[in-house]
DNA sequence: GTTCATTACGGATTCCGTAAGGATG
DNA sequence: CATCCTTACGGAATCCGTAATGAAC
């Protein structure tokens, strides 16, 4: 058994069990894989892959348990590597960090920049994309950890650390009727056109959820991706915008009014990221304390070896979250 | 990285750093190990092991990690091997069992007979010693379990599953003056001479403890190993035995008399040791069954995810064991 | 001087790429 | 007939054993 038989098996079973895919993926050639895969098989005595002809058509029940396996396996190598690279080297390296628009460009920008000047020899890596996205690349070990609201509850192999709670506040151009309203309410917002968040992206669920309980039917005329088109969009008059609060910033947006709107929709958390098993470089651990001061090295540590996210969720009931 | 290089460089570490010996134990040559585990530190920039001039004296901070790592690589990548037999060939391999003499003797005899006659396809290896000796076997993968009661909580890599509960009976010569009292006591016991289990076999520290606790000092004349023994002086007349009641035959030990005493002893628990991310074949959960059944394949597998002893402690908390 | 690790070197094996062959839809 | 896996084969790299060298106790 080789490591790269393991290898390679995992690759094909990602690109859909086409070899001659997977071969070009990692800049090889089919012959090469497919004999080292039945190499493999005949070593073990089982086929791992199931072929009608000389088409692999799907992962034999044996195979899918060594696959299993062999996850593990290269995990634990890539492990040893980091724990070379941590030990020869540990201020020098790379930080890759998958996150959204909004944590990019109103939450991260004081820890990165500290960040980078205390860790000179490390380079920072930003991955933008939806929650979604940013996730999958967590879970394929593209990025060392995501930053985001929502959507990375259904994936299995992360383990989410709750960094703050934070609610919306409503954008208006000057002088719109919203801000003249002794108490704002969902019935007066739902008055007007609305402009917020897509479907998916920061927290934007807590949004429908609020309307819906109220039963008011909203009239979102418009959704973006992040709070800067949201906000461009307000300032045209399209309509009144629905942002995170730390969305909003004193003198930029001197043009716009900001109406806080917490007692309307549930608070939401921003979590990151991490994959089971991941190794954590020492700089991870200063990076994502930097970010959440409650997040110490003990607490990650301790969050990882939880089995499900239930042990992690109870593991922080008794911390108070930062509130933006 | 190579999956040999991780072997050599636990094998070293086993080996008390001593390539030559480590060389000699896997059939191979000194040169070759030395040589792959430099290129293993190279490839990862770190040094495993500290040398002083060309001998091999600890190993590094990084190195402990790493082989860390390495032990676990190499326990999936067993996994893997036995995966592929399971599946090629479900009815056939060895199952080694470590046991101590009271278990070989009088307890499993009837579980491997039905067990062989179950899976005739199966080989199995009774290796015999102390319990630490046994334990140690499960710890460095000689055998699939241990069968023990005491000597086990010392290893931390193994699960203890308790199978039943047992305690203590006296036997004697026939008209032996103990057989005639109304009531046995610890103090009547104490006034002959006694011949019980080796310390460290056998629930022997139970003995030890119920008569310092009573404040008396038994005069323990001979000690052995096994009950078998321990009987055949007994009929010498040597002195009084203090066995496991299961190790009284009714027929074969007519000539002696049997006084149960499992109100003067604490009850021991006689447990199945497995070593943490051993693989379980189809056919070891079957034996593990047989011998007790309420280790059905459910809760064995539940055992073997615990995190600690005491979680599995507590899995069984509930459970009713059978006693002899 | 004995033990033990490293370096040097040569033979055998393994790996991997190209080219050709065969199966599927 | 286009796609895709397998077999065949040759060159390159790797592995491993023997022999020689050198450091430590």
């Amino acid at each position: 058994m080789k490591l790269q038989q393991l290898r390679y098996i995992l690759e094909v079973a990602r690109h859909d069990l086409n070899i001659s895919a997977t071969a070009e993926a990692l800049f090889t050639s089919q012959p090469g894989i497919s004999k080292q895969i039945r190499l493999l098989e005949d070593e073990l005595g089982v086929e791992i892959f199931e072929r009608r002809g000389k088409q692999l058509t799907r992962v034999t029940s044996a195979g899918k348990r060594i696959l299993q396996h062999a996850r593990q396996i290269l995990g634990e190598v890539n492990n040893i590597r980091m724990t070379g690279q941590e030990y020869s080297n540990p201020n020098h390296g790379n930080l890759s960090i998958g996150t959204t628009h909004t944590q990019a460009r109103y939450l991260l920008p004081n820890t990165t920049k500290t960040f980078l000047q205390r860790h000179p020899g490390v380079r920072l890596h930003m991955h933008q994309g939806t929650p979604i996205q940013i996730a999958k690349k967590a879970v394929d070990a593209e990025v060392d950890c995501c930053i985001a609201t929502e959507g990375m509850e259904q994936f299995e192999e992360l383990i989410m650390l709750p960094c703050y709670r934070w609610n919306r506040c409503i954008v208006t151009p000057l002088n719109h009727p919203l801000c003249k309203l002794k108490e704002l309410t969902l019935e007066a917002i739902g008055q007007h056109p609305i402009v917020t968040y897509v479907s998916g992206y920061t927290g934007s669920s807590q949004i429908d959820l609020a309307f819906q309980q109220k039963g008011v039917v909203p009239n979102i005329v418009f959704t973006a991706a992040d709070a800067d088109v949201i906000k461009t969009y307000v300032r045209l008059g399209l309509g009144v915008g629905i942002i995170a609060r730390m969305a909003v910033e004193k003198t930029n947006d001197a043009d716009l009014v900001a109406l806080d709107a917490s007692h309307l929709f549930n608070f939401s958390t921003t979590k990151i990221g991490l994959r089971r098993g991941t190794y954590i470089r020492e700089f991870l651990y200063d990076f994502i304390e930097m970010f959440a001061p409650h997040l110490t090295r003990e607490m990650v540590e301790l969050a990882m070896q939880c089995k499900n996210q239930s042990e992690v969720d109870q593991l922080f009931s008794q911390i108070d979250l930062p509130v933006y």
